[in-house]
DNA sequence: GTTTGATTGTGTTATTATGACACAATGTAA
DNA sequence: TTACATTGTGTCATAATAACACAATCAAAC
């Protein structure tokens, strides 16, 4: 089928498929380049970018739909994923289109479910950044990697679901290790020190991180160093799935 | 109008007034005779109870429908309330009915909205109990405050969900001093103790707690002591408002 | 080859927060 | 007047945290 052609059943039949009215919204986040990164699409109806997103089969969990979604935009199976809030404010998507978009593809905007009020679960992800292969999806045009300092403008409320997503990442980050979530296998520790700043957006001490993540146990250090580094190479680290998976439970006290 | 009359246009046409597939339910807490409780509804289609809920109005906002929900169980107006999870599985309210119940009204279970699957976002409040006028819906034939020790079986997943708000509740006492909420204006401390223990659900060391509380200062004492009580007096204290709210925004660390 | 610069690995100390604990004070009831 | 239950307050040992310094090592510059 056409991309124009699918657009336009989506649009016109999709509520025989999917819940009215309820849509998910996801937090993609990532970590590159010393740098916390989330995944947007170009929208192909506006200037605009846009949380990658999508419906709720009818007979689908919430949580299942979320993992779809996410799957068809990363290609990636096994993330962490959750849900952070609902946006349900009545007006949150009554925002102006382009409607010569619309025209083109011979939709009008009282005729279709899209143009509903919708409410939104934001669930947040957070990836191996070197492991995702970004795939736009209909209604878009390209999938990029933005710095969390440097996000374009994006349609409807997604800013603020981005940013109530990063102040969830934020609290998280006291009971989760989210670091396995975002890194590779093998890190250095001062990797894994600029993860956390990047995410709670403040210099944390080289001396006392380092303490604090080894004392948790939930760190393994290997025996290999980093190469090519003009300076004293670091260290590789992975993490202690065995603790780590203990220590979740446990629910690990943790202050930076 | 009639109940029984209002109940059959609700299970026909409420899908007119009414988001289809999602509804509201809330987890109203209080505290009374050194117990939290929670307000539960008792159906009228089965000997089961329920959590006061209901369902957004077209255009109506989410946060808007809790509060409008829960004005009509407890005729408060102003009280804490957030939500803190969505209920999304397919299956979650696909349980037995009591269908004499609904032949009585003439209502077949493939005709209604109210059958199909819903999708429920959970808020909880916390309420002052002295102050709430418990009110049952139309579904319902009585109103009750439970302890939270002693809840009856409840429909569809809703033990989950009381489940799960208690735990956000035990979360949030680290951040947010929720005593201002359950207690009357005036408390001993005590009482807000008492409080603290029955939603941790452990025994805190007396001295401590006191220390930590009032080194947060949002307390203030009053000159006033407890009447009547066939031992020391302990003084009363209220909110130091202003002080409460600064510590909100500073986002009060504090650890029992 | 030696030096330089940047960065890592590690340990000490002062300060603060926490948990465990004891005794004097007070109001009613016996 | 005494007994009892419960409150108000303070101390001390221990654990957690923040601030801080120096030696080791790798590549690049000379």
């Amino acid at each position: 089928m056409k991309p124009d052609k699918k657009i336009n059943e989506h649009f016109l039949k999709g509520d025989e498929k999917y819940l009215r009215h309820i849509s998910i919204d996801c937090v993609v986040f990532g970590f590159h380049e010393n740098e916390l990164k989330v995944l947007l699409l170009k929208t192909s109806y506006s200037a605009k970018w846009a949380l990658p997103g999508g419906f709720i089969l009818k007979k689908e969990h919430t949580d299942e739909a979320a993992k779809r979604i996410l799957k068809e935009r990363t290609g990636l199976d096994k993330i962490y994923l959750q849900q952070f809030h609902v946006f349900g404010d009545p007006g949150r998507s009554n925002r102006k289109f382009n409607d010569e978009y619309f025209k083109k593809l011979g939709i009008k905007k009282d005729n279709s479910w899209m143009f509903d009020r919708f409410i939104s679960i934001g669930y947040d992800a957070l990836v191996d950044f070197t492991k995702v292969h970004p795939v736009p999806d209909l209604f878009s045009e390209g999938c990029e990697w933005f710095k969390i300092s440097d996000v374009p403008a994006l349609i409807f409320d997604h800013k603020k679901i981005l940013e109530t997503a990063l102040q969830d990442l934020r609290l998280q980050l006291n009971f989760h290790p989210v670091g396995y979530n975002l890194l590779p296998l093998k890190f250095t520790m001062p990797e894994l020190q600029k993860l956390y700043e990047t995410i709670l957006g403040k210099k944390l001490d080289r001396r006392n991180f380092q303490r604090k993540i080894i004392d948790t146990g939930i760190l393994k250090r290997l025996d290999e160093t980093k190469k090519g580094v003009a300076h004293k190479a670091p260290f590789y680290y992975k993490f202690d799935l065995s603790n780590y998976k203990k220590a979740l439970k446990a629910g690990m006290g943790f202050e930076l």
